[in-house]
DNA sequence: GCTTGAGCTTCCAGTCACTGGAAGGCATAT
DNA sequence: ATATGCCTTCCAGTGACTGGAAGCTCAAGC
């Protein structure tokens, strides 16, 4: 498979993949005239990245679960622990979004959008809270 | 005020600072000693900045909000459209988020977490999804 | 055989919003 | 005179790509 073929089928832009060979999470082989040529494993493993990614594993989650993807000796648990970390971590990310916007609806019902200049939003972003 | 207070009171570290000058948020005075010297207004930009940054407005949208802060003759609905495009691109990042959230929590409950390889985490991430 | 166009290659630069570090000047206290 | 701490600029790096240029390869059409 090229690079074309491989893209479409794992959902990731070709300059996507030719990064991951970069930074070394993929190793395709090479035709004679060049080409990558990936093999059904390396599919399968930008598949992996593809979803993992966007599940929003960072590139370094990534590596170690590629690693473990290849390692059959590794133990369930280690996968595992990483997953929940970033449950954990997902969590945060929610925690904080919503609390900006539980912030953010209050100062804008409070604005009257209208063409006077008055504005609650401006206020309250230039309070220096101590 | 010297750019160590500033960044004291406004919550920012001084290299953000710095870089919010380079970029042309904020124009500070030079004292004669080549220091920066910051006045009243300065210090509330940058709380302003500072608020609007921790409610995940972008740079951008910061330069507009300032923009507008400047204008005497600006009109609060525009503030708060920028507001609302803000909410509604949180309220897509909070969805997504929860998206995740929901299927990385159902992997991690169908995981064993043992010292077996065996791992429905790993097979799902691989598994291509056309 | 020649051309055209798509697809592939590498390399360099840019994105966003900082952040770290080096090298050196300035201010104040001892 | 020196030590310190704050200030300055400049350069480089982060994460995860993304865009674009210049050039090679391949398959199809004439």
């Amino acid at each position: 498979m090229n690079i074309g073929e491989v893209a479409q089928r794992a959902g990731l832009p070709p300059k996507t993949i030719r990064y991951y060979e970069d930074i070394g999470l993929i190793r395709p082989l090479r035709s004679q005239n060049g080409y990558r040529a990936f093999q059904e494993n390396d599919l399968h493993k930008l598949a992996f990245l593809a979803r993992a990614r966007a599940l929003g594993f960072t590139i370094e989650d990534c590596r170690t679960l590629v690693a473990l993807y290849d390692d059959s000796t590794r133990e369930s648990s280690q996968v595992k622990r990483i997953a929940q970390e970033h449950l954990g971590q997902i969590d945060e990310k929610i925690a904080l979004l919503k609390s900006m916007r539980n912030t953010l609806s209050h100062l804008v019902e409070s604005c009257q959008g209208d063409d006077m200049p008055d504005c609650p939003i401006l206020d309250d972003l230039s309070t220096i809270t101590q």
